[in-house]
DNA sequence: ATGCAAAATTGCAACAGATGAAAAACTTCC
DNA sequence: GGAAGTTTTTCATCTGTTGCAATTTTGCAT
């Protein structure tokens, strides 16, 4: 089943991954260039392009397994929660496991991030990914509860919830110093969003 | 004030713009070549870019007036308007301005916003630069109400009706066959966020 | 272990986007 | 007309990305 083959390639994608963060923080996203990567790797230039379609690539990695969990998330219901309740689920999935750092160090996870939040090329791809998970969420949760909302209704669910929750977080970035104020802002976008934006003010 | 050198600029940079939209009509975004769009506005290839940053760009020309547009409406509201009412407004004068094809034939207008959203790569910008001016907005947001929202409120308020119109209209795309209904998706999103999302289902 | 087929890696060539620098062309203003 | 300043062009160079053919490595059956 997971023979040298599989092995070795798990081996390989993670060598360009690490090469990548280490570069990357050392010269500077831009700065680095993928043959100093693929060096760093032990492999050809060429080869990191069957790794990753794209040098932002490298740094979204696990951007399947979180749409999964989401996805599963919502699939795994129970019969009697309401849409809100489902979301406040995803929303919670979804940071907490935007704060693990599985495969990484703490370090490297934090890298990471601020990698994204600060690079321009970067945060325009995540943002990207971002959009396409809430399109497949939306869709899903209109599947979920067909008779109780509408696609748009499900579309401006999602949208809202996390954008409300994506912009509160980065918009408050500077001023918090432990995972837990960010998880701790979230929840309160979340929370005005859910009660409705009438009630602010 | 307007001497030769002022129009002549601002005639190739009209050039520019409709020579890329009209060679990414005919063979679209990616296969475009910066040479082909600089050859038939009449320049060299090198001045496309003391025009444009880069090739999305000359897609995202007004960028700089829609943000002023949107930061003048939050400057110019009425002392007793509530947050919810500005937010509401800013909305509908977004709308109105992306529904407008100011310097461009409406043929062209709809070719850009259909562009936009389906070359990834002019998606991710036009996300980046979303997501730029949300922030800003948040801020100014924040500075008009110091007292009734916090930084993190006005940027959870914002980010929750910007990303819920926006993901209902595009979410809601195939299904309208005019502005007016992309209009009407739009401001369904907008009251279901306002409502709060648990009055949904 | 040996040989064969499948899969992965490599090297090479080519192209497009982007940037820096100096020469050439054009505007402005006197 | 000519000096001063701005814009455009030309040229060289770098990097990301892709196609292709050659080579190496792995899986597997004998």
């Amino acid at each position: 089943m997971v023979g040298l083959r599989e092995r070795k390639k798990q081996r390989t994608r993670r060598a360009l991954i690490e090469a990548a963060l280490r570069l990357f923080e050392e010269k500077g996203f831009e700065e680095t260039t993928l043959a100093e990567i693929a060096a760093a790797a032990d492999v050809s230039t060429r080869t990191f392009f069957s790794y990753f379609a794209a040098k932002e690539d490298v740094l979204f990695y696990d951007t399947g397994s979180r749409i999964e969990l989401a996805m599963s998330l919502l699939a795994g219901r129970a019969p009697e929660e309401s849409p809100a309740d489902v979301l406040i689920k995803l929303i919670d999935g979804s940071l907490q496991m935007a704060a693990a750092y599985e495969e990484l160090t703490f370090e490297d996870a934090e890298l990471r991030m601020r990698l994204i939040l600060t690079e321009p090329a970067l945060q325009a791809k995540g943002l990207l990914v971002l959009f396409d998970t809430q399109l497949q969420l939306a869709r899903a949760l209109h599947d979920a509860y067909p008779d109780r909302l509408s696609p748009t209704e499900a579309a401006a669910a999602v949208g809202a919830l996390v954008g409300a929750v994506k912009l509160a977080i980065i918009a408050n970035l500077d001023n918090c110093r432990s995972l837990q104020e960010i998880w701790d802002t979230g929840r309160r976008a979340a929370e005005v969003t859910l009660a409705g934006l009438r009630s602010l003010g």
